[in-house]
RNA sequence: GCCCGGGUGGCGGAAUUGGUAGACGCGAGGGGCUUAAACCCCCUUGAGCCGCAACGGCUCGCGUGGGUUCGAAUCCCACCCCGGGCACCA
């Protein structure tokens, strides 16, 4: 017997459309819980790992609902950016039209899941009601000193036409289409988080619910370092600095090492008789591939024909040019110290430089740098000192003498945010020959995007050819003045959408603090693994940056974070390229979107990667057939009193109450399903021996609403139909009775020196010694145990005991 | 190289604190229903062995090798393999 699930899944879910059972308003009456789906890209089409995402966080959204809470859960869609634009480009439709229709569509199939959201509240990023305040944003940004206009070098995808961050750069390669990525310097918008390093890195501790392994990930990502920053004379005039994590081992410096973008290069080689070589070298750093220069291997480099002096022992070192050391990173120059740093021993051996060791390393070191503990030498004053105490003598030394202080320095990056592409949010800066660069006024926000024919990308922005839009007034001297034409990273809009929601209509602001003030943070965020430093990293800064503006009543956004695994086919991510996707809609047409949902929710732990299976949802189909069938057929009922087969099953119903509920609470989906075909399986049997009415009722009452946030369709449909009466959804969760859950009897396993003999039924209140006594009497225990001396009984009731003999 | 995860039947995976390894599902085999097939239902299903048979028993088995313990998938040590992150970051 099967159910038909096209009329009922479209039923219900015109049902809680038209009672509006999800959409929320605040309510101090009720606690909140503000549960977030990451938001898509619209693409579309919905895929499995989309699925997967929606069935976690509705089944949340509606058992959390039925717990009692006033639950936010708003959908809307990341809809600017590359993906859009590249999709466009290949379908010759415009991004604006093509954006629209596959937002139509994805809605449609979002809704097919049965997945419920406060529609009320649906944004998109492309949406000039939304990116306005993307502009708004950026110019407080501004305000505050934390956006700001800069030539550096930066990433650049020769494909894509466009910088990006370097969160976006993933093994030396673009992050959305491959390419290897090149540096480049250009004059780029950047916003200052490394400002927030600090606490941005502090705070990861809050984060206790965020899994592990993305603390982790955030913490290399910013990847703080304490040393000491000090000056190094250049011989014949000037001078520059250099940082060291180890300035216990500076006394081993036989070299410097600028790198080639360094401002003090040109002084150096200008005039020298090295300077062609210098400048065919620094020539070709610039054309090297981010991939090739992370490669490492070879230490490329040239001498300067400079020296300069060691502070702490006057000896003269040559000064280099190579591109190990990066501008980026610390003052761009480094001490070479061959002894205890492998790169610098390889640069050193490459170039003939002398390698003196300032660490001893154990007698058995056979390696080049030694980087590990050991006793200072060759080091005069430092000599014999470990490495914690020699680093702050020598710290103590330098900051003494105004040579040097201690520094922290760090990993990340500020933010690039400006992109030469069309499909986002335009910079709302003007530049004007008088003024230089002007904000626009926020009482001109929007800045339009304006429409545009040709959107491939060539190397600057498509809205730098639109003479309309890049020609307008300086708002502060009325001039004629030109617009900036670059628009912004879309990782700008994912970084504050979440607040958006909670006062989507507003048109007068960014949003009204006190709406976001009851909703944030989010109890509940779920998305992919993926954006564990790019959109995390990002919506923890600006989050920062909007509690700091009195916007923002958190500090931090998220308070739970679940990141789901991928799903896989045929031994790689399903994807539409490799042509081993299986269609979310294909499902809902052949098994209905509860036989999915409850396979995805049954495949495996849902951090983990899952292998798609086909026969997997046919087995789910299988049992809501079956549960179907136990609800609609009508059973001859006994009208006997209850005896102890109505306790078992009464029992193990409380029972199954307890644990699904545990299980969702730690997102142990996959095995709260089975818990609950356990549960109906042993129903179905209650039922085909002689049953009272009564307990059937009662145990698939309870059957129903556990089944409601994973199944939802089908649960609601069974509901009305035994006229349990209301709207399931809104129920209340079941809660245990822990008299009731208590077994009677238990399974006593007897071990003979570890290994089980015997098995008792006994009763769950049975003493140790009662448990030993029944072990030692029972048959064939004793067959083990007569010819033996018992040394030892472990009793441990009422699940075991161990009798040990030798 | 460093830092996290992980390794359990033919497969996905169970096994809150050390206490019956393999729940549940898939697949496979057998049987029932059917003119037949599909659907559905029932039984079997870690490996090897003993036994006429039992809803009977033995041995082995959670990546490998040791250890701790009455007892180890679980704790400790060493190693192997897989996945992920970071990485010329001074």
């Amino acid at each position: 017997m099967s159910y038909d699930h096209k009329a009922i899944e479209a039923k219900w879910q015109e049902r809680w459309e038209t009672d509006r059972v999800f959409y929320v308003t605040e309510n101090a009456s009720k606690p909140k819980f503000y549960n977030v789906c990451m938001y898509p890209y619209p693409s579309g089409a919905i895929h499995q790992g989309h699925v997967r995402n929606y069935t976690y966080g509705d089944l949340l959204t509606r058992y959390k609902t039925m717990r009692g809470f006033n639950v936010l859960s708003p959908m809307g869609w990341d809809s600017f950016g590359l993906p859009a634009e590249n999709a466009a480009i290949d379908s010759g439709i415009h991004p604006m039209v093509n954006t629209e229709n596959q937002i139509l569509t994805m809605t449609a199939q979002i809704r097919q899941l049965g997945s419920m959201y406060d529609w009320d509240r649906e944004l998109a990023s492309h949406d000039p009601r939304f990116y306005r305040w993307d502009q708004w944003l950026f110019l407080e940004l501004y305000k505050r000193g934390l956006a700001y206009k800069a030539e550096a070098p930066v990433n650049w995808c020769p494909k894509d036409q466009t910088v990006l961050a370097n969160e976006q750069v993933i093994d030396g390669l673009c992050e959305r289409c491959d390419t290897p990525v090149i540096r480049r310097n250009l004059e780029q918008w950047f916003f200052k988080i490394t400002e927030y390093a600090d606490r941005l890195l502090e705070d990861i501790d809050t984060l206790e619910h965020w899994p592990d392994r993305v603390r982790t990930m955030q913490r290399n990502w910013i990847g703080r370092s304490e040393g000491v920053t000090f000056t190094i004379e250049v011989d014949g005039g000037g001078s520059f600095e250099v940082f060291t994590t180890r300035p216990d081992t500076v006394f081993g410096m036989t070299f410097c090492v600028l790198a080639p973008e360094h401002p003090l290069v040109e002084s150096l080689i200008a005039g020298s008789e090295l300077e062609p070589e210098a400048r065919k070298y620094i020539a070709a750093a610039q054309n090297v591939s981010e991939l090739e220069r992370m490669a490492g291997g070879d230490k490329t480099g040239v001498f300067t024909g400079a020296y300069a002096t060691n502070p702490v022992n006057e000896e003269r070192v040559p000064i280099y040019i190579a591109d190990y050391v990066l501008m980026g990173y610390g003052t761009g120059a480094i001490m070479g110290v061959p002894g205890q740093d492998q790169r610098d021993w390889e640069f050193a051996t490459k170039h003939g430089i002398d390698i003196i060791r300032t660490v001893q390393p154990p007698d058995e070191w056979d390696g080049e740098a030694y980087v590990g503990e050991g006793p200072t030498i060759n080091s005069e004053f430092l000599n014999g000192l470990g490495r914690t105490a020699a680093v702050s003598r020598i710290t103590e030394w330098l900051v003494e003498r105004g040579i040097g202080y201690a520094t922290v320095q760090w990993r990340l990056r500020d933010w690039l945010v400006s992109r030469q592409r069309y499909w986002g949010s335009p910079i709302p800066m003007i530049n004007c020959a008088e003024c230089g660069l002007v904000p626009v006024p926020e009482s001109d926000l929007p800045v339009l995007l304006p429409e545009v024919e040709d959107f491939v990308p060539k190397g600057r922005s498509p809205l730098a050819d639109v003479e309309d839009f890049v020609n307008t007034t300086c708002p502060q001297c009325a001039g004629p003045a030109t617009r900036e034409t670059d628009t912004l990273d879309t990782f700008v809009d994912s970084s504050w959408y979440y607040f958006r929601y909670a006062d989507v209509d507003n048109e007068d602001r960014i949003f009204d603090p006190a709406k976001p003030a009851y909703w944030m943070p989010l109890d509940q965020y779920i998305g992919g693994i993926e954006h564990a430093v790019l959109h995390l990293l990002y919506a923890r800064f600006i989050t920062k940056v909007l509690y700091d503006m009195g916007m923002s009543s958190v500090e931090e956004p998220f308070a739970r974070l679940f990141t789901q695994g991928m799903i896989t086919f045929k031994g790689s991510k399903m994807s539409k390229s490799k042509g081993n996707v299986v269609d979310p809609v294909d499902l809902f047409a052949s098994h209905g979107a509860d036989a999915l949902r409850l396979y995805h929710l049954f495949m495996g732990p849902p951090t983990d990667d899952a292998a798609w299976s086909g026969s997997g949802v046919d087995g789910t189909r299988r049992f809501l057939d079956r549960v179907w069938k136990l609800a609609t057929t009508v059973h001859e009922y006994s009208d006997r009193e209850p005896d102890a087969s109505d306790r078992e099953l009464i029992g193990l119903a409380h029972r199954t109450v307890r644990k699904v509920t545990e299980d969702i609470d730690r997102f142990h989906f996959n095995t709260a399903v089975p818990a609950l075909m356990v549960l109906s399986n042993e129903l179905s049997d209650y039922v085909s021996r002689a049953p009272r009415e009564e307990t059937v009722e009662e145990v698939l009452r309870m059957v129903l609403l556990m089944l409601s946030p994973m199944t939802p369709h089908i649960a609601h449909e069974l509901w009305e139909m035994k006229g349990y009466g209301g709207m399931l959804a809104t129920e209340s969760w079941p809660t245990s009775d822990e008299e009731l859950a208590r077994e009677e009897m238990v399974t006593l396993v007897v071990q003979v020196n570890g290994r089980v003999r015997d098995r008792i039924e006994v009763s769950a209140e049975i003493t140790a010694r009662e448990a030993e006594e029944l072990a030692l009497s029972s048959e064939k225990i004793r067959g083990w145990t007569d010819d033996e001396e018992i040394l030892k009984v472990i009793s441990r009731p009422p699940n075991l005991v161990n009798v040990v003999v030798g």
